[in-house]
RNA sequence: GCCGGGAUGGCGGAAUCGGUAGACGCAGCGGAUUCAAAAUCCGCCGGUAGUGAUACUGUGAGGGUUCGAGUCCCUCUCCCGGCACCA
């Protein structure tokens, strides 16, 4: 029967996943199994994992996205898709100039030599991934795309320069990513951590806010979650742009705020400005102490987690502005609280109605004016209420000629109002802030800019492209080598000839993950000649049919990829579909966790201790509370549980685990860990009952090879074939946790009646519901028990109506919703019939004791409840 | 602080539309096999009471809707992710 090659050797009684893993992966690389070209007579699918940052090795994390993707990928291939499952590397980034200050490797070098690690690992793993497509966003025929589409931007007013605000380190004289900063201080140096401005290219994702919004509309298959998480990060709000006019230096002049509270207008006490307001810095020229108060408000870092919990202080300046409709004069102070980023960098303040003005008002001793009430509500001054805030119940009062309105009459007349006085009117407003892209880095793509003294900041010309980074540079944490650098920095205007400076900032490595995907989808003879950013290849596989990563990417990498698909659909890049998006199906992978541990340095800064390196300490309970240092037994912190990530050390590498078992093993196990949605604390107990699994699939399978089968047919049919409907369904729903212990369950239901006539036929289906799980060992045993010659070629299992019938059911029967006994019935009995057998049944009556029905509550097909 | 999500045995988790809570696995306990161990196989395994049949109780806490709630509604606690320069 085997259809085994007469060279291959006899079937091993013993499990060997090392030996049957290598020759599986060495059949799908001679077969190019998974290399592929557009084919119009399938349907494309088109599954994509998030790429990776070469952080050194992979972790439980990567293995979780990867096998993910590849169950997906490879059970769409079973299913006649023609299937393209690509990888690549995400490869800028502060790790590498991180890594180059400790080890005086330069970050090219210390990527490289990842990189190639990592594709050992990944290739270890059995991933059905098309390698040919591979690329690092490191690599000039890369990145030398991210600066063309950058200066298309320019050209079409999308890309354009303005000030930003960054986290600067006075000792390091270098600006800090915010991971860098910790609790207001240089995580190296320990210094205070000061606000500083600085030049910088932004892309006005702005400008497509409303269709970014409106587009999620379009996304069925996003979670709702995430759909949710974008529309409130936009943050579309339709609010009343306004002004308080006001006299200063003998001009008349205007502060404007926007507000979505315009009917508590009346209730306005004072306005609070950003420490970098106009008028704030007016103020400050002949009041010292108000100038030093600008100055403490511009220390500390720029996160908005640490502005948003910070203590709200302020100052007043001692400039009135006139109220637009009363004429009141209304002081203006200084308030830390305030962004200059958002709005107008202006807030009017009506501390009755807005929990934080009143908390900052009871603090100043400000004015407090109600002018909102909810009837059979007390407002008192003593603290704050919920209701104080309610636009649903409230209506206006002490507020003259708007008292009696509700919130959205009263901001319908005094908007009518301010706009006859010309003073502002409706405005919609948005969250979303536009995309700023410089960064003061080394490792990352290079601005395509020349500074010219005579031209200014000229774009490089398309044929000088790329802008090439040269490789060797080490930085040492004092800010960006290219500086140092004459053979980058010096060149000639484009413009006019003379000598110029080299643009020295890189891109946001957001820009990187904008589009790889779009990248993955070129023919071969792009990649050959590279004379395109995208081609036809990208319009057959674009969307992607499946993307699948981390939740912490719910946000920025979706949005700035949603966003940069659009400019490349407006550029006529990608297809033209009104409203193309990149995405079709996104599923997002809950973080697999890790304990942390940490320690403050001598200079104040942090240090981070993988949990290898450390001994924990517990309570009574068993909770972890401490833990001290292996190596010389000294304690260190312990920061509770978080995402594995190269920066916290908390990673756990799969090689040890592939090493011992296989990685069949290590990804059946990831799938039967939880869902996969689910956040995941990391344990490896259990590894070893995936493992047992597959020992025993093994078994089975050499067993059943020279089994004959002579018992009589019993339920084993009907059972896989029920076992493989759930499985389907699972499956759909991307709940490989369940598909996994389904198929863990039909073996258990084929050991236990191995001689049933039946069996080859349920193993062939275990082996196939299996195989994107685990496909080496369902590779090597379909070939041995003679399925087939490749199980990727068969068909995906359905389950048959006939195996699937029964004559007989099980209802469940409750008194009074209490579990009391069980019903067999006739299949499709009528409800009648049901209820007067449970009427009569034993158990029922007992617990009836004697007493009347008073209701008979029939499920069919599930359960009976008698009500009495 | 704001936005999003989560909490079920000793542990990971299952329960499709509001219908048998704890599938499947780990750990543990008892047994078989073995000179012994590993491996393997069989049995038990939420809590309380009971020899047992069984009864009561039980899905983070408190309340509610319903014949019936892990699932729906309200309030709260803790944990995780994001907050625009980690990726």
């Amino acid at each position: 029967m085997s259809n085994r090659a007469p060279s291959l050797p006899a079937m091993q009684e013993k499990y060997q996943p090392s030996v049957i893993e290598q020759a599986a992966q060495a059949h799908w690389n001679a077969a190019r199994a998974f290399n592929v070209d557009p084919d119009p007579a399938k349907p494309k699918y088109y599954c994509l994992s998030m790429f990776p940052y070469p952080s050194g090795k992979l972790h439980m994390g990567h293995v979780r996205n990867y096998t993910i993707g590849d169950v997906l990928a490879r059970s769409h291939k079973m299913r006649g898709y023609n299937v393209l499952q690509p990888m690549g590397w995400d490869a800028f980034g502060l790790p590498a100039e991180n890594a180059a200050i400790q080890n005086k490797v330069p970050p090219a070098q210390w990527t490289y030599d990842n990189i190639a690690y990592m594709k050992k690992q990944l290739q270890s793993l059995g991933f059905a991934l098309d390698w040919e497509r591979e690329l690092a966003t490191c690599k000039p025929e890369y990145y030398k795309w991210n600066q063309w589409l950058f200066l298309r931007m320019l050209e079409n007013g999308i890309a354009y320069k303005k000030t930003q605000v960054v986290n600067w380190d006075p000792v390091d004289q270098t600006v800090l990513a915010n991971e860098q900063v910790i609790e207001g201080r240089g995580w190296r140096t320990g210094a205070l951590v000061e606000k500083r401005e600085i030049p910088g290219y932004y892309l006005a994702i702005t400008q497509y806010a409303d269709e970014l919004l409106a587009a999620l509309d379009t996304l069925p298959g996003w979670p709702e979650r995430v759909k949710l998480m974008q529309a409130n990060w936009i943050g579309k709000s339709f609010g009343v742009r306004f002004a308080f006019p006001y006299e200063l230096d003998g001009k008349q002049e205007k502060l404007w705020v926007y507000t979505t509270r315009a009917d508590t207008i009346m209730g306005v006490t004072f306005v609070a400005v950003a420490a970098e307001h106009p008028l704030a810095t007016r103020a400050a020229q002949n009041n010292a102490k108000l100038s030093a108060f600008i100055e403490e408000c511009k220390r500390g870092s720029v996160m908005e987690a640490d502005l948003a919990t910070m203590e709200k202080k302020g100052m007043p300046t001692g400039i009135f502005v006139d109220h637009p409709l009363t004429g009141e004069q209304v002081e203006v102070w200084v308030g830390n609280y305030v962004l200059m980023s958002y709005g107008e960098g202006a807030v009017m303040a009506v501390p009755a109605h807005d929990e934080r003005d009143f908390a900052f008002a009871r603090k100043y001793g400000l004015a407090i004016k109600q002018v909102i009430d909810v009837p059979g509500k007390p407002w008192s001054l003593d603290a704050w209420q919920e209701w104080y805030a309610d636009k649903e119940n409230g209506v206006c009062v002490n507020s003259g000629k708007y008292d009696g309105l509700n919130c959205q009459q009263a901001i319908d007349a005094i908007a009518a109002d301010l706009a006859a006085k010309d003073l502002g009117g409706k405005q919609v407003q948005f969250r979303l802030r536009d995309w700023g892209i410089s960064r003061q880095r080394y490792w990352g793509c290079p601005i395509p800019i020349i500074h010219c003294d005579a031209c200014g900041s000229v774009p490089v010309p398309d044929e000088q492209l790329p802008v090439v980074l040269p490789e060797d540079c080490v930085p040492d944490g004092s800010g960006n080598p290219l500086n140092r650098r004459d053979d980058f920095l010096k060149c000639s205007c484009p413009k006019c000839g003379k000598p110029a400076r080299r643009e020295t900032d890189t891109m946001d490595t957001f820009v990187d993950s904008s589009w790889y995907y779009a990248r993955y989808g070129v023919d071969a003879a792009t990649r050959a000649k590279n004379d395109r950013m995208v081609d036809a290849g990208t319009a057959y596989w674009m969307p992607v049919d499946q993307y699948i990563g981390g939740i912490e990417h719910a946000i920025l990498h979706l949005l700035y990829s949603r966003f940069w698909t659009k400019v490349m659909r407006d550029l006529g890049l990608v297809k033209q579909d009104e409203q193309f998006e990149p995405f079709a199906n996104l599923l997002t992978q809950g973080m697999v966790l890790n304990h942390i541990f940490s320690r403050r340095t001598d200079k104040g800064g942090i240090e981070y201790f993988a949990p290898e390196e450390v001994d924990l300490v517990r309570n009574e309970a068993g909770h972890v509370t401490g833990a001290t240092l292996r190596a010389d037994g000294s304690p260190v912190d312990y920061g509770g549980v978080g995402t594995m990530s190269k920066s916290k050390r908390n990673g756990v590498d799969p090689q040890a685990l592939i090493e011992q078992y296989g990685a069949d093993t290590a990804r059946f196990f990831m799938m039967f860990a939880s869902p996969p949605e689910q956040t995941l604390e990391w344990s490896d107990t259990g590894v070893e009952g995936a493992y047992r699994f597959m020992k025993r699939v093994w078994a089975f399978g050499f067993a059943l090879k020279s089994q004959q089968a002579t018992g009589e047919a019993g339920g084993l049919r009907r059972e896989i074939h029920l076992l493989l409907k759930q499985a389907n369904y699972d499956l759909g729903k991307l709940q490989f946790n369940t598909v996994a212990s389904a198929c863990m369950k039909m073996l258990n239901a084929l050991e236990k009646t191995p001689a049933d006539p039946h069996a080859r036929e349920g193993f062939s289906i275990l082996l196939r519901v299996l195989s994107p799980i685990a496909p080496h060992i369902a590779h090597a045993l379909w070939i041995e028990l003679g399925y087939g010659d490749d199980i990727l070629n068969a068909p995906w299992p359905e389950p048959l109506e006939e195996a699937l019938v029964q004559d007989e059911q099980e209802l469940v029967l409750q008194v009074n919703g209490k579990l009391r006994g069980s019903l067999r019935v006739k299949v499709g009995a009528d409800k009648a019939a049901i209820e007067a057998a449970a009427l009569t049944n034993e158990a029922a009556q007992k617990f009836m004791e004697g007493k009347p029905a008073k209701k008979v509550v029939v499920v069919p097909g599930r359960l009976v409840n008698i009500v009495v």
